[in-house]
DNA sequence: CTTGACTCCGTACTACAGTACGGGCCGTAA
DNA sequence: TTACGGCCCGTACTGTAGTACGGAGTCAAG
């Protein structure tokens, strides 16, 4: 009973069938074991695996580096200080990006406001002030 | 004089020579005059142009919504609704991503304090808790 | 026992935004 | 005049993360 079809996996863990053999290719997951027809035959557990490769994700992960998280993973004694200094690598990387992403929105809230006061006669503010956006 | 070669205008924008010949393909500058040589030769304007898409990608639009913005722009009278939604919608859009990545950092912060404080022989909270993420 | 859904495989294709390549012409300074 | 850097062109390649395709074999229900 331990052991489901890739469509069986594919549905759990709210991924597509072409995306397992994708992460399969790239070394996210191992090759599971086969029927005689060749069908692969999965662990349940590679549900969780693949759960954590779409939070990994969603935490703004590359698939390159929740490889590196699932390798560390694996070795003998979890070497925490590396995945600590991935995540805080990480939280850093995420912050410039919000800093960024705030000073987009506030310079296109400003520019929405002046647009939708303008007068008839006076040019689209947006497009010409676009220009002047300085970032950092 | 009013005449720059595609380096200059290149070194003055910011951007890689074949950047700019990537946008012509793409429609986003104009195809230029050319000296008998097949030199392009670009009016200085076309650096605020290419300064006006590198903004706009700082922005969070997508070459294809700039090309947009830049035909807009073209058109007789400013079609400032137009602009207007566009730059509404992004705004939504950026709220949107800023509140995924807060998201994010929460947990990622959450997580390497957790691992800070562990004892040694506790597992590593990082990888234990990616699985618990949920993200809205 | 047949039908239809599922799975196998390798390859090719998608979108995005460039970046690189190679062979050949052009422009300018020494 | 020659050397060197800049520019021409089309095409191909990069990386990221899948998605699609097509022909064949397989599984389970009716």
């Amino acid at each position: 009973m331990g052991s489901m079809t890739i469509g069986q996996v594919a549905r759990l863990a709210g991924v597509g069938v072409e995306t397992i053999r994708f992460y399969q290719r790239q070394g996210l997951i191992a090759e599971p074991a086969r029927r005689d027809s060749g069908y692969r035959q999965y662990d349940p557990e590679v549900v969780r695996r693949i759960r954590f490769i779409r939070h990994a994700k969603e935490l703004g992960f590359t698939l390159r580096e929740i490889k590196e998280l699932l390798d560390l993973r694996v070795e003998p004694d979890c070497h925490c200080g590396d995945v600590l200094e991935m995540a805080t690598a990480k939280i850093v990387d995420i912050e410039r990006r919000i800093e960024a992403l705030d000073r987009m929105k506030q310079a296109l809230a400003k520019l929405t406001a002046t647009c939708r006061r303008r007068r008839r006669t006076a040019p689209c503010p947006i497009l010409e002030a676009i220009d002047e956006i300085r970032n950092g």
